[in-house]
DNA sequence: TTACTATTTGAGCAAATGGTCAAATAAGGA
DNA sequence: TCCTTATTTGACCATTTGCTCAAATAGTAA
């Protein structure tokens, strides 16, 4: 592989990084709905609002989310929408594996 | 959130977190052109027999790959076809990204 | 200005991750 | 049996990640 491959790769992983984490996937899900503001996500994740501020960055940083203020609030938005299909078809794909192994404990 | 949706999105983050590694997304992405055997991957992805076999395992653990052995050799697979589908999309993501940035630069 | 609300940032720390080396395992052939 | 090849696993270490707390920043209103 290719300098410029390896550096593709790097770019691209760094995008699976920042969606593998319960809670940023979790607000990636919820601003499916449409724009949310800060103080909506931390009541819908449930943790710290410093914790989901630092995660808003995270997804910020890799063009997953883009933030605009009003007012004193900071509204989010999904910049990704293919992020929430991906989401979905993972969720298919574990589905039907613990399907499998239920039916390998069902004999 | 409940408990359930929770668990849910652990395991989700879980195949995200999976994928996102260079080495273990340029396996992906190696595989996707049909089965191949640990020492066609270690050639391909250009890193230490050890290093890979971990990275195969961890993809293995989350269902995004299966394997097979056939005498001494061991072929891995793809089980997980959208995967590669969607780093296609986030490449796309990532190129804009890059453009608009180029964009700015140039004034 | 001061006070208040919404959000971000920095420090510190425990836990997870990724790489390297050596040792172990598994299968095939002489 | 012993030897060789292909792959996995364990120990170890440096780096990264994620959480929590406190402090800082940004805007609004009195």
């Amino acid at each position: 592989m290719t300098h410029e491959e390896n550096e593709r790769l790097r770019m691209k992983a760094d995008v699976f990084k920042a969606m593998g984490n319960p809670v940023r996937l979790g607000i990636i899900e919820f601003l499916k709905d449409g724009e949310m503001c800060v103080c909506d996500i931390v009541e819908h994740v449930g943790t710290d609002i410093s914790n989901v501020s630092k995660h808003l960055s995270v997804l910020r940083r890799h063009g997953i989310v883009a933030d605009r203020r009003d007012g004193l609030k900071i509204f989010y938005s999904l910049t990704m929408p293919c992020a929430v299909d991906f989401a979905k078809c993972i969720e298919g794909v574990i589905l039907s594996r613990l399907e499998g192994q239920r039916a390998v404990m069902a004999g």
